[in-house]
DNA sequence: GGGGTGACGCGTC
DNA sequence: CGACGCGCCACCC
């Protein structure tokens, strides 16, 4: 199984409602240096069906502008329709942040 | 096998 | 968490 399936593989079970940065990620795919290549991997994303790349986001819960394949307000849109509040872009991870090490 | 690329993270200013 | 720089590592020519 290559990183990219890794990290396929957790951003998947990223619950709805939640979201979790790219370190985060990285970590629970195998290695917390990686956050580079989970970014990698989701502009990759062979299947947005199954990868919810708009629950990644990164270290200070700012959406990734590059997401923006039709307008940086789509991620927010399906955030906030998953009950995660923004403020100006940017999720309150003390609150929505997802704690997958208690899986 | 070598080089370029990037949806990042962290320290520092 | 405003900006800058360096480190990191898999992926694709």
């Amino acid at each position: 199984m290559s990183v990219f399936e890794k990290i396929y593989e957790v951003v998947s079970q990223i619950p709805k409602g939640k979201v979790a940065t790219y370190g985060q990620v990285a970590l629970l795919a195998g290695n917390p240096r990686w956050s580079r290549v989970v970014g990698y991997a989701l502009h990759a994303n062979p299947d947005p069906e199954r990868i919810p790349c708009h629950r990644v986001v990164d270290r200070f819960g700012s959406v990734s502008k590059a997401f923006a394949f039709g307008g940086e307000n789509r991620q927010i849109y399906l955030l906030e329709r998953e009950g995660v509040k923004l403020n100006n872009g940017v999720v309150d991870l003390s609150r929505y942040q997802w704690d997958g090490f208690q899986i």
